[in-house]
RNA sequence: GGGCGCGUAGCUCAGUGGGAGAGCGCUCGCCUCACACGCGAGAGGUCGCUGGUUCGAACCCAGCCGCGCCCACCA
């Protein structure tokens, strides 16, 4: 063992990591069956990504996991991989070329996707070496990649099977329009922002009368689509008028009068525009009614010939500004009022959401839906903490369509081939060579999948479905997932669906909602905010092993501020350790590791060691890593460190044969518990202990031995150590130097041995007056004890247990708690009264 | 508009019916032959507010105040 007294995570990180890699502990051979064995996919992070502290929490959880079951020698897989991330890696590309001064429609699609992927065999890896930071225990062997060779069959497959069911189906429909991506793009890539917008009124005159009916928009532009006016069905103000028309000021169109429930009579005047085109509400209204869809913005959110000469080609913005104008020319702008309301923005892009109608790729997700929402009933796949299996089962119950055509070039091309000579439409896995039905030429479909299309697929994909792999029997289906709250819908419940539907079984059977860091000031981390922590900063600072404790630690919620302090402990902890350890492996005369308990503090901290590996297993086992991190610690800080081992020293310095096996047991398993949690520090440790056959990585995890529990030792040592440090706080207050050993008499029973030597009391026969009194222990007159801080320190204590005594006989004088309180309650109080009033009459002597 | 969560020591957080806890920070004393990233001893809290249930409430119930998140097609 070395002899330098810090540990130093730097030195020792890249070198072990080189070394459990060598040795391949973190590739399995596919054997054996996903019942008996252990496996987690990895939640791709996009190819573009850098590793931030979410991707740093999850990771440190599920290596947790993995590296327990590893070490209970079950056959585990941790797949690795990334996600191509369709928006965002062209996007990076896109600005890359435009930074050249080029662009992909310049470069054509295939040496664009060219470029894509020679961006991805440079750059595409970043992350995962960042994982390898962090000390992940991921099979490297096996990354994938969503556009792999093998990855594409399945998505391939899975597309062709649901077009097959009629799932999946070709629709022009309202969808969520980017702008900024110039794509579609799904509800739950949308997020809605309070935006301050001007609310117009505007009068719509009613054909062949002196009336007008005044409806309210937010975008007057889209008016230009307009094709009808919808009141409630049960408002009498409008009743006489439905059936009858307005005209469309500016444009002339005639608008049927409708009634629809969907229309609140209390807002405005009651009257709604109805825009199909670019409204989802009035897209709904409209498909109910049979209207007319008129599209007068396009795809490059400039309007179309549809809205007009005088508007054709402008901005939406210069549009609402023309069209705002025009109406007030004409009288018919009767209000503008500010109005604060919610409105979409592209999740990625960040541009607002142009609602328009296109002709797009869906599947509809009822059908998938329904086993999926059973198995989560049926806690076949268990969702914690709970309360988001409600979350779950609400959403899904309420499932939509889902877009999942993209208007970009990165991504999997949609497997559909349409014939012009005939207008047949071919889906397959395979691209066709001509037309089956007329023998024409036939042209792809332009349109890529939505990126999570492919991600629904991961947990099996990875493992070679469609194909019959080794590794799917292996490791399908996998043991657990650890995610963000943010991606349930988008992706967990997804994965879900089409595990039952393909390889016929849940993806996973257990779903862990982890806790979302935020930064230290309770703001959201993130990159524009500026509040965003790099997790790899951390580890270069104060070691992968110290972040992967705090954050283990500080996860106890669904939301917590990251906390420098709780990093800053486990890097105290991996120091504390190779200290204690140095202790032990210098010192020790054995190098046989035992149990070879000769006194009572040795049968208490054997006991203690046991308890500890039962709980923190268990809280392991349950998700709950911020308490087994924190126990863990505690046990080792203070019970193993702060007690045993100053307890054991001098027995440890003679070369004591029984201390020596008991502290290299001690020691073996402690590392152990803690490997999964802080492999690095543990591993370094481990090289140096007598006992080590081979990498701790791949040592056995501890099995909480019953037999060594021994609750009466625990009650005795905890008696000592509870009289230890009375004596020692006796001492401070009387202010006695620390180094002065005090003459003092044990009344009754001896203290045991480490008392006297823990405290710095010297026990003997000495028959004089004592001076005071601590518990059992008389303490005697000496030159270091100031009388009057005695008699100061005496008073104090008196008060403290008048008033102990005092309250003790309020609660016991109410017979309505010794009446209605369980006994046991009761006949405690009243022990612990005695002893209060025993120890006052003691002092006042 | 619905749903969920949070409010406990200066800070970050545990504690979910029987005498308020941890880590950090602070005070005092220790370079005690593993560790000063350490050891020992302390100070510090009307447990958001108001009611209720109970012999007893930080904990259960109701209302209120403050903060956060998710979902939702009211122009």
């Amino acid at each position: 063992m070395e002899r330098k007294t810090r540990f130093e995570p730097a030195e020792v990180e890249r070198r072990l990591f080189d070394e459990w890699i060598e040795a391949g502990y973190f590739h399995p051979e596919a054997e054996g069956t996903a019942v008996e064995n252990f496996s987690v996919a990895i939640p791709p992070p996009n190819v573009t990504g850098v590793l931030h502290m979410g991707h740093a929490l999850n990771g440190s959880m599920q290596d947790a996991l993995v590296r327990m079951n590893r070490m209970r020698g079950r056959n585990t897989l941790w797949t690795l991989g990334t996600d191509h991330a369709g928006i965002a890696t062209q996007a990076v590309v896109e600005k890359e070329l435009a930074e050249e001064g080029a662009s992909r429609q310049e470069l054509g699609r295939e040496a664009f996707v060219e470029r894509v992927w020679a961006w991805k065999e440079e750059y595409g890896s970043r992350i995962v070496e960042q994982y390898k930071r962090l000390g992940a225990s991921c099979d490297y062997e096996r990354e994938r990649f969503t556009l792999d060779e093998g990855y594409v069959k399945a998505v391939y497959r899975v597309f062709k099977q649901l077009y097959d069911k009629g799932y999946v189906y070709r629709d022009n429909y309202m969808v969520n329009w980017d702008p900024g991506s110039h794509s579609a793009i799904s509800d739950l890539e949308v997020e809605n922002r309070e935006v301050e917008d001007t609310l117009y009124s505007i009068e719509y005159p009613v054909e062949g009368s002196e009336r007008v009916l005044t409806v309210a928009t937010v975008r007057p532009e889209t008016m230009l689509a307009d094709t009808a006016v919808a009141v409630n069905p049960d408002d009498e103000r409008y009743a006489d008028l439905v059936g009858q028309h307005c005209v469309l000021p500016l444009v002339g169109r005639r608008l049927p009068i409708i009634a629809d429930p969907h229309v609140d009579p209390e807002f405005g005047t009651g009257a709604l525009k109805i825009t199909p085109g670019h409204d989802p509400n009035d897209f709904e209204i409209g498909r109910l009614h049979g209207l007319e869809e008129i599209g007068v913005i396009g795809p490059d959110g400039r309007m179309t010939a549809e809205a007009g000469e005088r508007f054709a080609g402008l901005t939406a913005v210069e549009a609402q500004e023309a069209v705002v104008a025009a109406l007030r020319d004409e009288g018919r702008l009767r209000d503008e009022q500010p109005y604060l309301h919610s409105v979409p923005f592209s999740h990625r892009s960040g541009a607002r959401i142009e609602p328009l109608i296109s002709l797009q790729w869906f599947c509809r997700m009822d059908e998938l839906a329904k086993p999926a929402i059973e198995a989560v009933e049926r806690d076949e796949v268990r969702i914690t903490p709970e309360q988001w299996k409600r979350v779950y089962l609400e959403w899904m119950n309420e499932i939509r369509p889902w877009c999942v055509s993209r208007q970009l070039w990165w991504g999997h091309r949609i497997p559909v081939w349409y014939c012009d000579a005939c207008e047949e439409t071919i889906v397959a896995e395979d691209p066709p060579e001509r037309c089956g039905a007329c023998g024409g030429p036939l042209r792809q479909e332009e349109d890529v999948l939505d990126t999570w299309f492919s991600s629904a697929l991961w947990p099996f994909a990875t493992l070679g479905w469609p194909e019959d792999t080794p590794e799917l029997r292996a490791f399908y289906p996998t043991s657990f997932l650890t995610t963000a709250r943010e991606i349930l819908f988008l992706w967990v419940a997804r994965m879900i669906m089409t595990g039952i539907e393909f390889p016929a079984d849940v993806p996973f059977r257990d779903v862990y909602v982890h806790s979302v860091i935020q930064a230290r000031d309770g703001r959201r981390m993130s990159k524009s905010l500026g509040t965003g922590i790099d997790p790899l900063d951390e580890i270069d600072e104060h070691g992968a092993d110290a972040l992967r404790f705090g954050l283990l630690a500080m996860s106890s919620t669904q939301d917590v501020r990251f906390s420098d302090a709780k990093v800053q402990q486990g890097a105290d902890l991996a120091n504390k350790l190779w200290n204690a350890s140095r202790l032990i492996l210098l010192n020790v005369a054995e190098v046989d590791a035992a149990p070879r308990p000769v006194s009572v503090e040795d049968r208490w901290i054997l006991s203690r060691l046991e308890a500890t590996i039962a709980s923190v297993t268990a809280k392991l086992e349950e998700y709950d890593f911020a308490h087994a991190a924190q126990e863990a610690y505690a046990f080792f800080w203070s019970e193993l460190c702060d007690w045993y081992l100053e307890m054991v020293k001098p027995r440890l310095y003679e070369g004591e044969a029984e201390v020596s096996a008991t502290l290299l047991w001690l020691l073996e398993r402690q590392l152990a518990l803690l490997h999964p949690i802080m492999p690095f520090v543990t591993e370094e440790i481990w090289s140096y202990h007598p006992s080590r056959q081979g990498h701790l990585t791949v040592h056995s995890f501890p099995h909480a031995e019953g037999s060594l529990r021994d609750l009466d030792a625990e009650a005795t040592v905890q008696v000592g150590i509870e009289l230890t440090r009375r004596l020692r706080a006796w001492r401070d207050l009387v202010e006695v130097p620390a180094a002065t050993v005090l003459p003092a008499r044990a009344e009754g029973a001896e203290p045991e041995e480490f008392v006297g030597r823990l405290s710095r009391f010297e026990f003997g026969d000495d028959g004089g007056d004592p001076v005071a009194a601590v518990g059992p222990v008389k303490i005697l007159s000496s030159a270091a004890i100031d009388a009057d801080a005695v008699a100061a320190r005496l008073e104090a204590r008196r008060e403290e247990l008048r008033s102990e005594v005092a309250r003790s006989e309020g609660k016991l004088g109410n017979q309505k708690f010794v009446d209605r309180a369980p006994a046991e309650v009761v006949e405690e109080e009243r022990r612990k009264l005695e002893r209060y009033r025993a120890e006052l009459e003691e002092l006042s002597e």
